[in-house]
RNA sequence: UGCCCGAUAGUAUAAUGGUAGUACGACAGAUUUUGGUUCUGUUUGUCUUGGUUCGAAUCCAGGUCGGGCAACCA
C-alpha cells in the first residue's frame, strides 16, 4: 500500500469511526457458507476484511455462516481455511454460526416472548402466495395472533421434533405491507431433519441467513460488517433484530462484487462446471476458484496486489482479466527462473558443426536479479530441437526469425545463418538447416554482427521430454452471464491445449511443485500438481508473456 | 409500473465546491542476446436537463440508463 494513495470508502468510514469515537477497535469477519470452494470474487472479500483491521491495528474472525446442514460439508471448511491461510492471512478467532445455535434459539424464544415472532402452519406455497408483490401488501397469515404462550409452546415442539419438515416455521412478526419484502415477516426458523456437519442431529430446526449473521456479527463484537451489495435491502432488517434484541449494534456496508471478463463467479455456475464435468474440478486450472489459480501457477502476491488495484466501491463492475494477467506477470518476471522449452519441435541442423562435437554454454537463470541470477549449463551440439513457429520459408512482413537467408542468435549461444530447410511428401518442412557463426559465441561475440532475432533451443541428444497443457479463457465471451441461453454453451473448446511431446532442457527434470519457471519467449509455467507424478512431467502453463509479435503479424 | 442502490476514458479507480489525475489496455518510439522486461510519448472521460454558486464530477430537482429485492438459500 503507498502512502499517497487515497483512502476506499471502506477505510473512509473507518477513519470517521475511529476518529469520532464510535469504534474503538476494528474487527471484521470473512464469513464464508461451507458449501463450495472459494473463487477470486471471495478473495477480493478476504483482502478488504482483513486488510481493513490489519490497516488500522484491528482483528479479523473467520466465520463459517453454516445455518443449512442441507448444502454444507466439512470438505468444504477445510478448503477455504486452506484458501485463507494460501492468501496470506491468519484469523483472530475461528467461529462458525452453528456454535451460536443455543444462544439464536434464545433469542427467538425472547422474541416470541416480546410478541415479536410467531409459529406459522403455512405451507412455503402458501407463505409465498400472501407475501404479495413489491407493488402489493402481503396478507396476515390466520396463524399471526397466535398467543406468545401457544407460540412459546409449538416453537418447543418443533424444536423437540414434533413436526416433520416444512410444517411449521417460526416467523418475525414485522409489517407485512412493508415495501421492503424481507420484512414482511420474515421466516426465521425452519424445521430441516438433516444432520449437520458439525452439530450432527442435535437439532431438527435451523435459523435462516437473515436470523442468524447479524447476531453472529454482534456476539463477536464485529465493529464493521462487511459484505456484498445484494444484501443491502436485509439490512433493515439485521438492524431490527439486534435493536428488538438489544444486542451490540454490528453495523453493515455493502460493497459491489467482483467480475472478471471470460469467466463466471457464482457458486451455482462454477458447481454446474463442476458437475456436468465441463472442467476438471474446482481446481481445473481454468477456474476462478483458488485451488484453481494456485494450481494454474498464480501466487498469492499476484492477487493480494490484484485485490489492491481492483479498488472497492459501489457500482457494478466488471474488470478485464487481463489486469489478473498483468499482476502474475509482473510478480513472476521478478521471481521466475528462466529455462529453455520448445513447445511444437521442429529439428535445427548446424551443418557446419562438427557430427559428435558439443560444448557447454552458460545461461543466465533470472536477468531480473543482481548477476542475473547466477548461471546455468547448457549443452549445446549440431542437432537441435527449436519452435516451429520460429521458421517461416515465406517471411512475413517485419519477420525477425528464421527464413532462408536471415540470421538469427540462438539464445545464450551462437548467431546462425538459414540455409534452407527439407521437407516431406506433403510439403511439410521437417527440419531447417543453418550455418553458425564461430565468432558470434555468446558473451565472446567478436563477429559484429547484429540481429534483430533471438530464439530458443534445445539440444536433442540433452533434451527431455514433458507433457505441458496450455490454458485459454474458458468462455469465448466477455460476460456469459448476459448472454442468451445456458452459459455453458459459451465455453471456448480450446480453453485446453495438451502437448505430450514437449522437449525440455535437462534442468527442468528436478522441477519441483511449487516452482515458477519462465520458459523463455513461452511465458510463465508451473508444475501441474494433479497430472504430475513420479517419472512423468506434467507443466502448466500460468500465463503467457505479451506477445507483441501476435498483434504485429495480424495487421497482415 | 413499488422500494433500495448506482452512473467519471475501452475497463477499473481518484479528485470530498477551486488545474479532471492514476493503473491496466490501445497506439507510437527508444533500449534489449526473450517481438519479454525497462523507459518515453500519444489517445480517449464527468449519463441528461435545469437550478444553487464567482466557481459544480462534487450540492439540489426532474429525467434516462444499469443493478438489486417477492428461496423454509446464503
Amino acid at each position: 500500500m503507498s502512502e499517497e494513495r487515497s483512502l476506499n470508502f471502506l477505510e473512509e468510514i473507518v477513519e470517521a469511526d475511529l476518529a469520532s469515537g464510535k469504534s474503538t477497535q476494528i474487527h471484521s469477519r470473512f464469513p464464508p457458507e461451507p458449501n463450495g470452494y472459494l473463487h477470486i470474487g471471495h478473495a477480493k472479500s478476504i483482502c478488504l476484511n482483513f486488510g481493513l483491521a490489519d490497516a488500522y491495528g484491528g482483528k479479523t474472525n473467520l466465520r463459517f455462516d453454516d445455518t443449512n446442514p442441507a448444502t454444507e460439508e466439512t470438505e468444504y471448511v477445510e478448503s477455504i481455511k486452506a484458501d485463507v491461510r494460501w492468501l496470506g492471512f491468519e484469523w483472530e478467532e475461528e467461529h462458525y454460526a452453528s456454535d451460536y445455535f443455543g444462544q439464536l434459539y434464545a433469542y427467538a424464544v425472547a422474541l416470541i416472548e416480546k410478541g415479536l415472532a410467531y409459529v406459522d402452519d403455512l405451507s412455503a406455497e402458501e407463505i409465498a402466495a400472501t407475501k404479495g408483490t413489491p407493488t402489493e401488501p402481503g396478507k396476515p397469515s390466520p396463524f399471526r395472533n397466535r398467543s406468545i404462550e401457544e407460540n412459546l409452546r409449538l416453537f418447543a415442539e418443533m424444536k423437540a421434533g414434533a413436526y416433520t419438515d416444512g410444517e411449521k416455521v417460526l416467523r418475525a412478526k414485522i409489517d407485512l405491507a412493508s415495501p421492503n419484502m424481507h420484512m414482511r415477516d420474515p421466516i426465521m426458523y425452519r424445521i430441516k431433519k438433516t444432520a449437520h456437519h458439525r452439530t450432527g442431529n442435535d437439532w431438527c430446526i435451523y435459523p435462516m441467513y437473515d436470523f442468524a449473521h447479524g447476531q453472529s456479527d454482534s456476539l463477536e463484537r464485529i465493529s464493521h460488517s462487511i459484505c456484498t451489495l445484494e444484501f443491502e435491502v436485509h439490512r433493515p432488517l439485521y438492524t431490527w433484530y439486534i435493536e428488538q434484541l438489544g444486542i451490540f449494534p454490528s453495523r453493515q456496508f455493502e460493497f459491489a462484487r467482483l467480475n472478471l471478463t471470460y469467466t463466471v463467479m457464482s457458486k451455482r455456475k462454477l458447481l454446474q462446471l463442476v458437475q456436468e464435468e465441463l472442467v476438471d474440478g474446482w481446481d481445473d486450472p481454468r477456474m476462478p476458484t483458488l485451488s484453481g489459480l494456485r494450481r494454474r501457477g498464480y501466487t498469492p502476491a499476484s492477487i493480494r496486489h490484484f485485490c489492491d488495484r481492483i479498488g472497492v466501491q459501489r457500482r457494478e463492475n466488471i474488470i478485464d482479466v487481463g489486469l489478473l494477467e498483468f499482476c502474475i506477470r509482473e510478480d513472476l518476471n521478478a521471481s521466475a527462473l528462466r529455462r529453455m522449452a520448445v513447445l511444437d519441435p521442429i529439428k535445427l541442423v548446424i551443418t557446419n558443426y562438427p557430427e559428435g562435437q558439443s560444448e557447454l554454454l552458460p545461461a543466465e537463470n533470472n536477468p531480473e536479479w543482481e548477476d542475473n541470477g547466477g548461471y546455468r549449463d547448457l549443452h549445446f551440439s549440431r542437432n537441435l530441437w527449436i519452435e516451429a513457429e520460429d521458421f517461416m520459408e515465406v517471411p512475413a512482413k517485419k519477420w525477425f526469425r528464421l527464413a532462408p537467408g536471415t540470421q538469427v542468435r540462438l539464445k545464450n549461444a551462437y548467431i546462425v545463418t538459414c540455409t534452407g530447410c527439407v521437407k516431406d511428401d506433403y510439403g511439410k518442412v521437417i527440419e531447417v538447416h543453418c550455418e553458425y557463426i564461430p565468432e558470434s559465441k555468446s558473451g565472446q561475440d567478436s563477429s559484429g554482427i547484429h540481429v534483430k532475432g533471438t530464439i530458443h533451443w534445445i539440444s536433442i541428444d540433452e533434451s527431455i521430454d514433458a507433457e505441458v497443457r496450455l490454458y485459454d479463457r474458458l468462455f469465448q465471451v466477455e460476460n456469459p452471464s448476459h448472454e442468451e441461453g445456458d452459459f455453458t454453451s459459451y465455453i471456448n473448446p480450446s480453453s485446453l491445449t495438451v502437448i505430450s511431446d514437449a522437449k525440455l532442457e535437462a534442468s527442468l527434470g528436478s522441477a519441483q511443485q511449487g516452482e515458477h519457471f519462465q520458459f523463455i519467449r513461452k511465458g510463465y509455467f508451473t508444475i501441474d500438481s494433479k497430472h504430475a507424478a513420479e517419472g512423468k512431467l506434467v507443466f502448466n502453463r500460468t500465463v503467457t508473456l505479451k506477445d507483441t509479435w501476435s498483434k504485429e503479424s495480424k495487421k497482415g
